[in-house]
DNA sequence: AACTCCCGCAACCGCCAGTCC
DNA sequence: CGGACTGGCGGTTGCGGGAGT
């Protein structure tokens, strides 16, 4: 136990560095639709060459769809840097009483930024020397704090929240999803991080168990949707935002699409939208391309409507 | 404009702890 | 009871982009 052991997979042939977009497509899609039982095994069902352990990584830290985006706010800061005086570099469990915040996201805003903020700060009280060890001095006293009742807790749920949904009744094989954006329309890196999707714990069914996925349900917006399944533009996806959403959401849908690569950025001089035309001088009349940067839509289309991971993947 | 430096952050690595057989 | 296996955690790395020269 715990004495070290062979790595976790076969590192040979899997895939390192940054995901791709279509590799965060079929992480996404397997876990909303199997959950994540087995992470050890999940890549090779969802047909990602990567480890178990890099996959449980992409979807903690990145492709949950509670993952909270953004700076953090002053209260957040406050909250990291008593934690981290109660606590240490306890940074899940620090984490866990920041809603939408991830340990890995947490450590990094402390090595980077709050641990020089502090030294800074105490440096000009003359206080005590800033360390990564708890203090302990504090745990009793802070135990009886509100700082982690539930009004705190609340309010900082309230913050967090970014997207709510609810989830309809499937029509057919496709799934309607209600998606209101409040908050800000926070910064997207990447790409996946705001597609969003019913919890998994709803997801998971035991018929579907040990068995390779056929047709992802991702709940992705159904602007996005649509375009998959109409495998055309449609009409511009600025014109249905705008009979749709909120500006705030427009915002953050056309956020979304840019990052995806389903549209150019708007040309801010003309103010105007993409239009069929200019979608389909793109080549081969399919607006949407998610994958512009690598592979092609070809394979993403056929991976969304017929996925068959055992003849496309590995073995 | 070109180059270097610095910083932020996503991802990797190795170890630990819990669970199962 | 002990080994095998898996998930989780924390430390570290390295890439990419922005700032500075």
């Amino acid at each position: 136990m715990g004495k070290g052991r062979a790595p976790c997979c076969d590192k040979v042939r899997l895939n390192k560095g940054s995901w791709t977009p279509e590799e965060d497509l079929r992480l996404i899609a397997y876990i909303k639709k199997y959950g994540h039982a087995n992470w050890r095994a999940l890549p090779k069902k969802a047909g990602l060459l990567r480890c178990g352990k890099s996959c449980r990584l992409r979807w903690i830290n990145y492709l949950r769809p509670d993952i909270k985006r953004g700076n953090f706010s002053e209260e957040e800061e406050e909250t990291i840097i008593k934690l981290h005086t109660l606590l240490g570099n306890k940074w899940s469990r620090i984490a866990s009483q920041l809603p939408g915040r991830t340990d890995n996201e947490i450590k990094n805003v402390w090595n980077t930024y709050l641990k020089k903020k502090l030294a800074s700060r105490e440096r000009k009280k003359g206080d005590h020397k800033i360390t990564d060890e708890p203090n302990s001095s504090l745990i009793e006293s802070h135990s009886n704090s509100e700082h982690l009742g539930p009004q705190n807790r609340e309010k900082n749920r309230n913050q967090t929240t970014e997207t709510t949904e609810v989830q309809k009744e499937p029509k057919d094989d496709t799934i309607e999803v209600e998606v209101q954006h409040k908050s800000n329309s926070s910064v997207l890196s990447r790409c996946s991080s705001s597609l969003s999707f019913a919890t998994v714990e709803n997801l998971h069914s035991e018929e579907n168990e040990d068995k390779i996925f056929e047709i992802p349900e991702m709940m992705i917006e159904p602007e996005l949707w649509s375009m998959i399944e109409e495998g055309d533009c449609g009409e511009s996806l600025a014109v249905k935002k705008n009979e749709t959403a909120s500006d705030e959401s427009k915002d953050w849908l056309e956020s979304l699409e840019i990052e995806l690569g389903l549209c150019e950025p708007r040309d801010e001089k003309q103010e105007t939208v993409l239009s069929v035309d200019s979608c389909q001088e793109e080549g081969n009349g399919l607006c949407f391309d998610p994958f512009q940067i690598e592979p092609a839509s070809p394979l993403l289309l056929e991976y969304l409507y017929d996925v068959n991971v055992e003849s496309s993947n590995i073995d």
